[in-house]
RNA sequence: GGAGAGAUGGCUGAGCGGUUGAAAGCACCGGUCUUGAAAACCGGCGUGGGGGCAACUCCAUCCUGGGUUCGAAUCCCAGUCUCUCCGCCA
């Protein structure tokens, strides 16, 4: 959410920045809506004065005039709040603004390679992709979900749903242990409050599943991520400075309608409606933002080091960022079958964009209460990092050896094997 | 699900129709004292918004939304949440 005040003191940069993103926005019109918005309240609060003074004198010759005049201000009222309900949809609804390091681009064709790690193997035959290796082993069964459930869920059985498990606990122990985060368990379930609070709504609302509540005004979705329950948890509050910075992390199931994407990756797990997630997210003081962001990668990237994965880190451009983020890195993992690197985690940092929305503050070494800084990153995504180990770790007979740092989690087996 | 109690500033907590934006304490900040610290004493200290170059000023805000009244933190109605007790249940 943007303050309305810095786009008025500054309209041209303000316009100059929001153009990195490539969305068509009526800079005039909000202009408009905000001197609209300011005239009523001026006119609304100078009878709220008036009637004020009147009751204060406890003059009774004056209450027939005090009663005029709150019908006038309910009805300037109800003008000045369409002005604002008008002004705060448009502004709701404008991505966060790009940092400056971030390359200027309108698609992930702008996006910007940084650095590739870990060694690609060779296969001494036609490495096959994770669904066929999942279905040939029978542990992974999308029929059996199309039956009981629909198009884009898998069941995960077996030595397989092991291994799902398995990471997991990998991850969250690595970054609890190594990298200083909190473990959460969150509920999966948000108010529509919270998913505005990291900005899933209004704009995103076809992406999210939304549950069906009876005889209820309230609304309620599931997390598409836990970013959206994780975040939320400082909202609308003060935080003490010396908390900061507050380091969490969760393994959730995520969901997402994935609309849009009809016909993108249709075969295989790497779109699914509902998959699980290691989610990590950072309060910092807004100053420490990109400091974090890469400390956050680097826990990401550790992982995929530990279980010996290749892959490549990219700064994604200003148009292909998401709409919080003021700065976002990716992190792409080799995939065998697809002879291509595939997005396994994003890291955004999100600046005080979010904290603006969910009104998550802090008292700065100077006592002012200002905005927190909050960033969130994948580490990692479990459906796709489970994808990758069976595809770059399988061998010519259609086994899947398990990563070395993964076997005291998986009873020690060292191979999955058809049964 | 049933029955009660409650929701006030960063925290604790008074107020229960008329300078109450709100006592008091704690915390925090500045100062005096002290070699330094503590203690003691003095002063300051909520949030959001509008106007103004500024000094400053105005409006809103005591869970949320309605209502009564010239006037509401205080009265009425609805809702949300929290706590206690009972029931049911993983």
């Amino acid at each position: 959410m943007h303050n309305i005040k810095e786009i008025r003191n500054d309209i041209e940069s303000f316009t100059k920045s929001i153009k990195k993103r490539y969305i068509d926005l009526d800079i005039e019109e909000i202009i408009l809506l905000d001197e609209n918005n300011r005239k009523f309240i001026q006119k609304k609060e100078s009878l709220e004065k008036e009637k004020k003074d009147i009751s204060k004198s406890k003059n009774k010759s004056l209450f027939e005039k005090s009663k005029k005049i709150s019908i006038e201000i309910e009805k300037i009222s109800k003008l000045q709040l369409l002005a604002k309900i008008k002004l705060d949809n448009i502004l709701s609804s404008i991505p966060n603004i790009p940092h400056n390091d971030v390359p200027i681009g309108k698609d992930e064709n702008s996006n910007v390679e940084i650095s590739k790690s870990g060694e690609i193997a060779e296969f001494n035959f036609n490495p096959k992709s994770h669904y066929k290796l999942g279905e040939d082993l029978d542990m992974l069964d999308f029929d059996l979900a199309t039956k009981t459930t629909g198009s884009r869920f898998v069941f995960v059985k077996d030595k397989l749903a092991l291994l799902e498990r398995a990471l997991s606990n990998f991850m969250l122990d690595t970054h609890i242990i190594n990298n200083g985060y909190k473990e959460v368990s969150p509920p999966l379930i948000a108010t529509a409050d919270t998913m505005f609070g990291t900005g899933q709504l209004p704009k995103f609302e076809n992406d999210q599943f939304e549950l069906k509540l009876e005889d209820s005004p309230e609304r309620k979705f599931l997390i598409p991520t836990a970013e959206v329950i994780l975040t939320n948890t400082v909202k609308n509050q003060i935080i003490e400075r010396k908390n900061l910075p507050m380091r969490l992390v969760a393994s959730t199931p995520c969901f997402r309608k994935e609309a849009g994407s009809y016909g993108k990756d249709t075969k295989g797990m790497i779109r699914q409606h509902q998959f699980y997630k290691v989610e990590m997210v950072s309060i910092v003081e807004q100053d420490q933002c990109l400091n974090e962001l890469e400390r956050m990668t680097d826990c990401a990237t550790k992982i995929l080091d530990l279980l010996k994965l290749p892959y490549r880190k990219i700064i994604l451009c200003s148009g292909d960022m998401g709409f919080s983020a003021e700065k976002t890195f990716d992190i792409e993992v080799w995939l065998p079958s697809e002879s291509k690197y595939r997005e396994i985690s994003s890291c955004s940092s999100c600046s005080s964009f979010q904290a603006r929305r969910m009104k998550a503050r802090y008292k700065n070494e100077n006592r002012e209460t200002v905005f927190v800084g909050t960033l969130n990153g994948s580490g990692l995504a479990i459906g796709r990092t489970l994808i990758a180990i069976m595809e770059n770790y399988q061998q010519s007979d259609g086994s899947i050896i398990v990563p070395d740092i993964l076997r005291s989690y998986m009873n020690n087996i060292e191979k999955i094997n058809k049964n």
